[in-house]
RNA sequence: CGGGGCGUGGCUCAGCCUGGUAGAGCACUCGGUUCGGGACCGAGGGGUCGAAGGUUCAAAUCCUUUCGCCCCGACCA
């Protein structure tokens, strides 16, 4: 097998992310035709291309909640003012990012409607009707739902008024249960992320004030995007008894005592596309772990001659072969394009392999491979050809995450005092690990003067004794992860 | 919600300062030659210049109002 080394330059037309990240997460999102800004404000219609990848997502996710015991439901998108408003901390939360339903048709509501921000109530309430003994236990529901939350500044992606998302809810009978239910989803979303988007994260503890309104903790992955800053990427939240002591969710348990049932819920949303965009993409563009691309290959056939009646069948072939292996393959066999212009586009939309083939090829019985990732062509026999794809594509998956974790590893730095903690915010961004005390004012006075929050605590931290906060000298009780984040 | 910027064919923009009846590139359609890293030639189609009002013989251009969007900051999956 022999190499091209002469790899072309990265096409123009996209900003790159070295002069301005965030116009080139744009240009790549709107050029690889995953969404497009809609009419509505604040709102975006996802792309056929992009809902694919939303779509092999939700596969992967949905296949690992069902194995874990989990069944689908729906729950409706409206729900009752009085029922946000029975949990305080929920509705504080909440209030700012509800939209609002007053009138049906030409009535005005007796009772308003908010437009479902997530549903911890409804389904909370539905529980109540549906939890009466501890034979009851557990319920482990997810639903699959669109949610809107009233965001005066949006992104594609990373933050819509609306946006697509799963949530589970679960309800158990013991507090030890909750507990295990909220760390087993968390380590769901963290393995999804890691084997299917290729994407390392860090698993960890939210602090008090980023915890979700009317949880008891709240936990996250976290994954650093190529800008150095910080995503949060999905969440699991143990809600204790919180929810259920306001919806009256209780049951007989084994002792014949009347409990309350203690709550988890978890989800994560079409973020997860951007996170993917802003962890893999370069200045060509997108670049999709083969796992999720729609297209995992496209074949481009060079027209020469009578193409369409030797190039092409081959070709077809080939895709025939590669599909019956569950490949997922894209055969471009536009003839109102060139061979040239394909590269570009196919590389732009993160197609993981292209596979061309011309007349010299079918001489010589073999095809060219060209890799997204490192951009390497080389020369692969048509015989066996089909389990050459196969162990490229497990290749490429595998390349894309050691060269994140690779990057997250450069970028992730220890920071004992203030000083140093500052002189990392200001140069190279990206995680600061450093001691701290505990309190919420530091933790406010640290983003007010640098901008990074605390991410999480990582459950695999080492402990902070001895360690001073890096804000106020007292003594730590952990060693946070501190970033700049979406 | 504060600061900045922008609304002109599908896209990116020029034209506006100094009013004179709308232009370029790309994209699109048709025909032909091409095609191994964004082809070329020829012929076409497409815009009441975000909206409303005003000034004027005449407004994309000047004035007023309004709507929308984008970017940067305070709140959030």
């Amino acid at each position: 097998m022999s190499q091209e080394t002469d790899i072309p330059d990265l096409p123009t037309e996209i900003t790159p992310q070295s002069q301005d990240f965030g116009r080139w997460y744009i240009d790549v999102v709107r050029r690889a035709e995953l969404a497009d800004y809609s009419p509505v404000k604040g709102c975006m219609v996802i792309r056929p291309y992009g809902y694919a990848i939303w779509e092999l997502m939700q596969q992967a996710l949905d296949k690992r909640f069902k194995a874990t015991g989990h069944v689908n439901a729906y729950f409706p998108l409206f729900i009752p003012e009085s029922l946000l408003m029975k949990e305080a901390e929920h509705v504080q939360g909440f209030a700012p990012q509800v939209a609002w339903v007053t009138q049906g048709g030409n009535e005005v509501l007796e009772e308003r409607l908010v437009v479902r921000p997530t549903s911890e109530t409804i389904i909370g309430t539905m529980y109540a009707k549906w939890v009466h003994s501890w034979r009851d236990l557990p319920i482990l529901i997810n639903q699959w739902a669109n949610v809107v939350r009233w965001e005066k500044v949006t992104r594609l992606f990373l933050r819509t008024t609306e946006f697509l998302w799963q949530e589970g809810h679960t309800a158990h009978e013991t507090a030890e249960e909750a507990q295990e239910e909220t760390m087993k989803m968390l380590g769901i979303y963290k393995e999804f992320a890691e084997t299917e988007l290729a994407m390392p994260v860090i698993e960890g503890q939210k602090s008090e004030s980023e915890k979700f309104a009317g949880a008891v903790n709240t936990y996250s992955i976290e994954a650093l995007m190529r800008d150095g800053r910080a995503l949060q990427a999905g969440t699991s939240h143990n809600l204790g008894q919180n929810f259920a002591r306001v919806f009256d969710i209780k049951f007989q348990a084994r002792d014949k005592s009347v409990q309350f049932v203690y709550g988890t819920s978890w989800g994560v949303s079409t973020r997860m596309i951007g996170a993917v965009i802003m962890t893999h993409g370069d200045d060509g563009g997108l670049i999709l772990p083969p796992r999720i691309a729609p297209y995992q290959v496209v074949i481009v056939p060079i027209p020469r001659g009578n193409w369409k009646e030797t190039v092409l069948p081959k070709a077809q072939t080939i895709r025939d072969d590669l599909v019956a292996r569950g490949v997922r393959v894209m055969l471009d066999d536009r003839d109102t394009q060139t061979p040239g212009w394909k590269y570009n586009e196919w590389e732009l939309r993160g197609v993981p392999l292209r596979l061309e083939i011309g007349p010299k090829d079918i001489e010589k019985s073999q095809v060219v491979l060209a890799r997204r990732d490192t951009r390497e062509k080389s020369f692969v026999p048509m015989d066996g050809l089909t389990p050459k794809v196969e162990e490229m594509l497990a290749a490429i998956q595998k390349a894309l995450y050691d060269r994140a974790v690779q990057f997250r590893e450069e970028h992730t730095t220890a920071a004992d005092t203030y000083a140093e903690f500052k002189a990392v915010m200001d140069g190279r961004p990206g995680f600061v690990i450093s001691p701290w005390c505990g309190s919420a004012t530091c933790e406010a006075d640290i983003k007010a003067e640098t901008q990074a929050t605390i991410r999480n605590i990582p459950f695999t931290s080492a402990p902070a004794t001895g360690k001073t906060c890096i804000k106020c000298d007292g003594a730590a009780i952990a060693l946070a992860w501190f970033a700049k984040s979406y």
